[in-house]
DNA sequence: TTGTAGGCGTTATCAA
DNA sequence: TTGATAACGCCTACAA
């Protein structure tokens, strides 16, 4: 292995000078850092990372911590995409990204087999977290955590979330632009964060518009067999909307579905938009209005975030809101 | 931060003596090692991964090679269940994981900004990888390289994969069990591995039975939308089989939808087995029969068999298969 | 503008 | 069975 002593060596100048030039210092003139630049390009060196981390007293090390339930049971694509946003930022830094599994309550702490996440400069913790995890994990590690995609919750934790409640807002008042004045809403409960702001920005909609609400559904879990099952409980009640906003699309997919196999058109009888924009949205029949929300940019966002943070030169909001935005497709009717 | 060097003075011993003890060496009396560890315990010391690795001579870290072309744009579940069972036996080491990114043809040459990729023990590349870039990988980086889920390409490369032809031929075995005779099979190009071993694996079943083959299909790409289209070229040919072994779940999805759109039932009208078993399948209606796939498990060896190969104690074949397994669901009939 | 020297926290090699 | 001491490769005062 080729080192900073052997670059140094044929530039015939000092280690420390060196380790300047290459780092780019401006006690370093041009001319020498040119000349070492070369011999390090020459002789093909790269640093030690671990000498330079050690060096530093900084571990340039960042941990994703991902609840290993929804990880591996519900798990589905957005994690994905919020990860490779977080890892293709990380490209751009020296920051190195690694991961940790957590159980459910279980107060994260850590065994000295995970020993890992004690040399990480910080945490980013995806998706939704429970408080006593959370809690532990705080008090455990002295460095700086952010949730990525948790819905708002934990107010004084920064963290970079969709806009839930803006999303379902759009949607509504697209559905409602649309001429719609029946529309229903399929979600969670509002015991879930996503589930509370999905709902309120469904309604504010409906009420800026003085616009009843006539037909909620808030029982779903994530997938599909739940909005299936929304749509068979609804179809009970017979009071059908012309239009729903579903607060994601595998449960507007679910919903759309039981509605065909009954024999209803959609959008000719009903219209729908759901939220997310998964692989699926484009792919099913008829392909799906969605909220699509940008899940790379939350990744990529809170990295830079977290790195800001770190290096103590962060100064925006404690949340920071990515915004979404409505894709067209062919889910919905017009009925002006 | 609390170093091995307090350890050593609280429990009043020298810094190596401490050294052996945390690491469990047989040069100190059982004694000690107890005290040590008590006290590094009761002081909550943790080693620095940094140092240690810098002394060790060793990095301790993986790097995962991923096409962000496949991560990005075709992406899908089973990415996410590969790295998850890589991150989850790394767990269970020292070994740290990281993550790069690479472009089609691009010969991953190694930018000076991705040079961590530089400190790595070993590489794993997802999926499919071209030659270009795996011969530059090899002659840039000289540390293992193993292929995961790569279909057994490049025979001289360490490799874990599925048993696509096994799987293959196990879904078609299980539609003439059933009693088909007339057995269609929609895939992919034979220019890709997964469709050379499938339609291999599919032939030989049929041809241990001396069934014909009656109606294939080979021009998808991997989403549902192409098994629609698939299917939809097929019912204008009018010879449909009264069964399918489509290479992947989301193509037997949309050929499924095809057909059901047109009016035909499944399984009743025609069967269906599909590969993969991804979380749509068993919510689609009906529920596909599939063979899955063992997606984390490939990962988990993967990184097992990597790390033997580092530290040279691997002793077994270059190409590790994994099997796979029906699951039985709801698309098939049996018709015997 | 450059060089000297000490330190980062471990591990490993010798002696004792 | 233990203890000094020298690596590991890099960074950074401080001195020149």
């Amino acid at each position: 292995m080729v080192k900073l002593k052997d670059v140094a060596e044929k530039a015939s100048v000092s280690l420390a000078t060196a380790s300047l030039a290459l780092n780019d210092s401006k006690l370093v003139s041009n001319k020498t850092k040119k000349r070492v630049r070369e011999w390090a390009e020459k002789l093909n060196y790269y640093p030690n990372i671990y000498a330079r981390r050690l060096a530093k007293r900084k571990s340039y090390n960042i941990c994703i911590m991902i609840n290993s339930k929804y990880f591996f049971k519900t798990s589905n694509i957005y994690y994905l995409r919020i990860i490779g946003g977080i890892i293709k930022e990380a490209e751009a830094t020296e920051y190195t990204v690694s991961f940790c599994f957590y159980e459910d309550n279980k107060g994260a702490k850590i065994s000295r087999e995970k020993s890992n996440i004690k040399s990480m400069d910080g945490i980013m913790v995806l998706d939704i977290i429970d408080e006593n995890t959370l809690n532990n994990l705080r008090k455990e590690l002295d460095v700086p955590i952010i949730l990525i995609d948790n819905h708002k919750n934990f107010k004084d934790i920064y963290g970079v979330d969709n806009d839930d409640f803006g999303g379902a807002y759009k949607a509504t008042r697209y559905l409602i632009n649309l001429g719609h004045k029946n529309i229903g809403y399929i979600g969670i409960p509002d015991s879930h964060p996503l589930g509370r702001e999905s709902w309120y920005g469904f309604k504010k909609a409906l009420k800026e518009n003085n616009l009843e609400e006539v037909c909620s559904y808030k029982k779903c879990q994530f997938g599909i067999r739940s909005g299936r099952r929304a749509m068979n409980y609804l179809l009970e009640e017979k009071v059908l909307p012309t239009a729903f906003f579903c607060v994601n699309d595998y449960i507007a997919i679910g919903a759309i579905e039981e509605l065909k196999s009954k024999g209803y058109k959609v959008p000719d009888n009903i219209s729908f938009v759901g939220m997310d924009d998964m692989e699926l949205s484009s792919e099913i029949d008829p392909p799906l209005t969605t909220v699509r929300i940008k899940m790379e940019e939350l990744g990529r966002v809170g990295i830079k975030k977290l790195i800001s943070i770190i290096n103590n030169n962060y100064e925006g909001e404690i949340k920071t809101i990515i915004d979404n935005e409505i894709v067209e497709r062919q889910s919905c009717k017009s009925i002006s």
